[in-house]
DNA sequence: ATAAAAGTTAGATAGCTTCTAATCTGTTGA
DNA sequence: TCAACAGATTAGAAGCTATCTAACTTTTAT
């Protein structure tokens, strides 16, 4: 049971119960960017009374929080990311793997207003696969 | 029956069935960026005969040709956009609706090498809000 | 015309996410 | 401390999306 975590769950009004902290211990310091499948099957390993719907509920709710982020960039999948600075993205076309890239490592300039709506963010996608070498 | 889109199949080598032109006349042509749901309702208006097995299958068929795009971009559902040239999107936060943004709206300067990985496309995603106005 | 290949169908199946109702845990105040 | 209440967790059911299967139909080629 992490104190850091569990202080961070309160500061944000979170109940921190050990199933929370759990899940929390291990989504908001991974760098996997797992599926809800998998935060089930990790944690299970540190602590085994925990059900799926409780792995969602917690998802769903650090997501609310803003603790976490929810991203939708290969088909099939939604996967988490606990980097909820503005970053972006490299996908692997084979495999789905998804890795963050810093945000200085695309060059954006202008952008184009788009007439009768409002841009809160913007991210870069990048899609390829890995090299030969 | 579209004979620009039968002919527009066959160079594909795509055998031209009354189901899979229906699909194309309509997933084509569209700027709704509709999903495999969406498709079907729509296409089973002009053509009745026709199963959601096929839907799925159609469009699987037209993205492995090249004709169409599959997009993950809000969460939860797949969306399908037949304009398969580079652009760039736009994602409405509340109601998940996407919108095509020309490849000029958005000036993307340098971007950094990822070492390992080879890069084949890259898509800027925005995401907000209409606007009161 | 006929046989082989390809396409379509309804229904079954599989995977992911949410919902439900019951149970359990934690917190609060006397 | 302890009762009572709110909140959290659970297993299983249910809802969706997408794929698979096996039978049937259509098309193509001979």
């Amino acid at each position: 049971m992490n104190e850091a975590t569990v202080d961070r769950l309160r500061a944000h009004g979170i109940q921190a119960s050990a199933q929370r902290v759990a899940v929390a211990d291990y989504v908001l310091f991974t760098d996997e960017h797992p599926s809800a499948e998998q935060v089930y099957q990790r944690v299970r390993g540190s602590l085994p009374v925990l059900s799926k719907a409780t792995v969602y509920n917690t998802l769903n709710l650090l997501v609310r929080t803003g603790l976490l982020r929810e991203l939708a960039l290969a088909e099939g999948h939604v996967v988490f990311d606990p980097r909820v600075e503005p970053h972006h993205h490299f996908v692997d076309d084979r495999t789905g793997e998804v890795r963050d890239l810093p945000w200085d490592a695309v060059d954006v300039g202008r952008v184009a207003p788009i007439p009768g709506y409002r841009i809160r963010e913007l991210q870069v996608v990048l899609r390829g696969t890995r090299d030969a070498g």
